[in-house]
DNA sequence: TTCAAAAATGACTGATTATTCATTCAATAA
DNA sequence: TTATTGAATGAATAATCAGTCATTTTTGAA
């Protein structure tokens, strides 16, 4: 239906991707979209806190704050739901990414994003763990979306690499591929938080990846504006120590690896 | 292969974790060791395909050659047998490992373990998925012995990890990091497959993983090292192309990144 | 206020499936 | 040969749950 663009502001750069597979008996878009929207969120917690098949469709309902045979107005099939719950953390996680703080160096970029990415994981980790869990109870239809999904998402990571070897800071690597391997470092920190968690802290396991990461990608240029890019930040924490308006709960440090 | 060499020497040095909290009905042990393995083997190739929840008991019973009611008498539940067929698959997994070719370098021997694990997720993507599809659909009490098998094989590369800093190849980073990440590097080749096999082929997967792990964390002497593995391999890779034995289909080579 | 259409309800149904258990079978001992 | 034991069978059971639909409630246009 890619239509519902229709109510007017509704349109959306990024739109969210409502896949047209998933058809509805309700006939205003609008509506369509909110109910959606509260499934999926329904649904994303359930399926995060208990799994797909363990959920049942009565439970959804009771979490949506509606009858069971509500859903089936706004999806067909409890795999329908999977997918929509499936789209509202990839998008959501795209979104946080996408509104993290902005940099001027390409390098800083990266790293921006791979914390972005490595927080929002961390914030929502069952979440995380659900699309690796859950995506290959899609069926095969479905599954193209989250794919796509997906791509978005690490594109606006790929697209910082790329500058990153514009500017000279990295070989000429396929950025794909390293976009790949970033994106899998955070999405490492919730597949194996249970061992990580005892290793490392989340600030270091951030840094020490980014760490592996240049090291292995950068060029001479590159290294000197890692220099600077290190000093900057310790200026910057020490600063932040100083105010203590560290807004999310300031881990504890530990030794560095 | 590696089985049963007699039943009395069945005391395996790594005995193969079968787990006390899955009991049986029957008393000879021979015998339970022996249905269980077919039964987690069977299991193993069902769920990879089909997933958990959608093989019923009936179809694993079919499967195993004899009837559903039997797999009672040797596992108590479903998730027992889930249990059974992670442990069967790692159990595998961490076999092939040790017995992939040795080498005399410690940097080698990291590296041939690193091929050696990708070559067995290769080998069996839909297995090595499972892990991931399927762990959280254990009880609390069964995932502990899937952690344990897991670190079992980790500590086959840790070691070799340990040995490299020892020898002054690499800096003195977290080795159980470290691993973590060389694990993780070979277990995504088959969560996202479908994305890398459009990127880039499986042996330069591996060598290129492997650089980037090298080139983050060699010291100067280990540089060196890396240098003449490097040029060892390339004349490996020329004397094997002229002998056409190679025994695994030699995949097409492609542009390193 | 009225009333038809749309939205929402939730009890019900049909199918599925994990698990059980009365029974059969096979091997060995007496 | 016969009795005993433990392994194996597979039809029956009991419970669950996705999906349906007859009914009620809400909405908003006239």
């Amino acid at each position: 239906m890619t239509r519902q663009r229709a109510s007017e502001s509704f349109t959306k750069d990024h739109a969210d991707l409502v896949p047209d597979v998933v058809k509805s008996q309700v006939a205003d878009p609008e509506l369509v979209q909110r109910r959606r929207e509260q499934i999926a969120a329904a649904a994303a917690e359930l399926f995060s806190k208990n799994g797909f098949y363990r959920t049942t469709m009565q439970q959804l309902a009771r979490q949506c704050g509606f009858s069971s045979g509500l859903i089936y107005q706004y999806a067909e099939t409890k795999e329908d739901v999977l997918l929509l719950a499936l789209l509202h953390v990839m998008n959501r996680f795209r979104r946080e990414i996408e509104q993290a703080e902005d940099a001027e160096s390409p390098l800083e970029r990266v790293f921006i994003a791979l914390e972005a990415y490595c927080r929002v994981v961390d914030q929502f980790k069952a979440a995380a763990m659900l699309a690796y869990r859950s995506t290959m109870s899609l069926p095969l239809e479905h599954r193209s979306y989250i794919k796509n999904a997906e791509i978005a998402t690490n594109e606006l990571i790929a697209t910082r690499v790329r500058d990153c070897i514009e500017a000279g800071f990295f070989r000429k690597v396929d950025a794909d591929l390293v976009t790949y391997q970033l994106v899998l470092h955070a999405h490492a920190w919730s597949l194996k938080s249970w061992r990580f968690n005892k290793l490392i802290t989340f600030d270091d396991y951030v840094a020490s990846g980014f760490d592996m990461f240049v090291l292995a990608l950068v060029t001479d240029s590159g290294r000197q504006e890692y220099q600077r890019f290190l000093a900057s930040r310790k200026k910057a924490a020490k600063s932040k120590r100083r105010s203590p308006a560290s807004a999310d709960g300031g881990r504890q440090p530990s030794k560095r690896s």
